[in-house]
DNA sequence: TTTTTTCTCTAGCACCCGCTATAAAATCCA
DNA sequence: TGGATTTTATAGCGGGTGCTAGAGAAAAAA
């Protein structure tokens, strides 16, 4: 009676699966009455309402409101408060929050990396059309389900972890000086981005954060390979 | 019907009244029953429930039980949860959230003063004994009532403008280039100690947030004034 | 002692929470 | 058409929320 729920959860809206497992002609639409809302939209809904209340705040009478649909379709469609909300996350992370990880990987440089995370840390956080700040840092701040709070918790000092790796890949690559603490430039690049988004939700323009962010910046480590790659960039405002 | 609570809430415990209004011999003892309870040991337990678990996660139920007092004592005592809370972060701010205003009125230089304000903030907010992290950062972030969320917010803005006022004193001072973007300096100190906040909450350890410290405070321009008051501080670990 | 004043305890209010039983509605297959 | 299957809307469950009425208990005042 406890786990009666498990239904695989099926993600696409009803009409338009690809193939079934009987190789029938038709294009194995699902046997009863169709899903009357679109999935994905509703999805997004419940991803801007936890973004911008949190998971606590966000009751599931909100969530069945901004997303349109009734109590009983939502726990059909997404199970659970809980097991939508890591859905949620997914897809913030996907949609919103992966822009860290590309800069890390992409940018050639560990300072060209961490000055286009920054700066796009504050176009987002800001940005029209969504809440503010970051949803893994916020949406699970002072929650009474440990789990949920510790899986962000989880995610964030992920995050460090990777920020610390791609600071020891610089080290390594003689970007950086040898003596470098990788591990404390990883925490304080992240301690940027954790109070830009808490500016961000305090009220912060772009441009305030932009220009934090350039200040932060400024303390990085200058070397000859900086400047092929990063010529175009002020320096911060002081000094 | 509504506000018939105005009783005044005196402050200290019922023997302990210095004098009276009237003139008699008799210490002003107040009339009827004594409080059974330490107002100010309730209020201490008050404080470390609401840093822990923040404004609405902690029930007024959690409170009688962490304070040792029933409900309707609470609400003599104390008013309503949302001035009880009012009145926690008065403590809090007094007793543990005033490091900040103390480094900026007493240290003779800016960097002195911001340099001081991260070491201790360090040591705070992971210091045995209570939670770690800041209240005034955590307690009130996904909130239902927008008024408590708002009165910890403004709180958060007043002290990125108090930076904001030292640092462009120590530009008037000529400790810092005439050139400085004060509002941006203000909004990185606010910015690595909300980091520092949040990552004490995540698990990160005295030394560790130390670290992160010091590498924020690379940043700030020495100027020859520096050398006379923090003549014996490290650089940081970076250059 | 009696009265007055104040606090404490028990019990419970109205409301909101996450969640679900039930039955009607909408689709497919035979 | 007639099941079979799945989603929908209505209604409500047990429990937790902030808060308080009412009665009794402990002190000062008369």
């Amino acid at each position: 009676m406890e786990n009666s729920r498990e239904k695989v959860l099926r993600s696409g809206p009803a009409p338009a699966a690809d193939e079934g497992p009987t190789a029938g002609r038709t294009p194995a639409r699902p046997r009863g009455r169709p899903r009357s809302f679109d999935r994905e939209a509703a999805l997004e809904k419940a991803v801007l309402a936890f973004w911008e209340r949190g998971y606590e705040a966000t009751s599931v009478a909100d969530l069945t409101q901004v997303m349109g649909i009734g109590a009983p379709s939502l726990y059909a469609a997404f199970g659970d408060k809980r097991s939508l909300f890591e859905e949620v996350v997914g897809v913030y992370t996907d949609r919103y929050g992966s822009f860290g990880a590309r800069a890390l990987a992409e940018e050639p440089t560990v300072r060209g990396a961490f000055q286009r995370m920054l700066r796009e840390a504050a176009d987002l956080y800001t940005a029209p059309g969504h809440p503010h700040g970051c949803l893994v840092i916020h949406a699970a701040t002072n929650c009474t389900t440990p789990e949920v709070e510790e899986s962000l918790r989880v995610r964030r000092n992920e995050d460090i972890a990777a920020f610390e790796s791609r600071v020891g890949a610089g080290i390594a690559a003689g970007e950086l000086p040898a003596g470098t603490d990788a591990r404390a430039l990883a925490r304080y690049a992240r301690a940027i981005i954790q109070g830009m988004s808490q500016q961000a939700r305090d009220g912060a323009s772009r441009e305030e954060l932009a220009a934090l962010a350039d200040m932060a910046m400024s303390i990085w480590p200058r070397v000859r390979a900086d400047r092929v790659y990063a010529a175009g960039e002020s320096s911060g405002d002081v000094r």
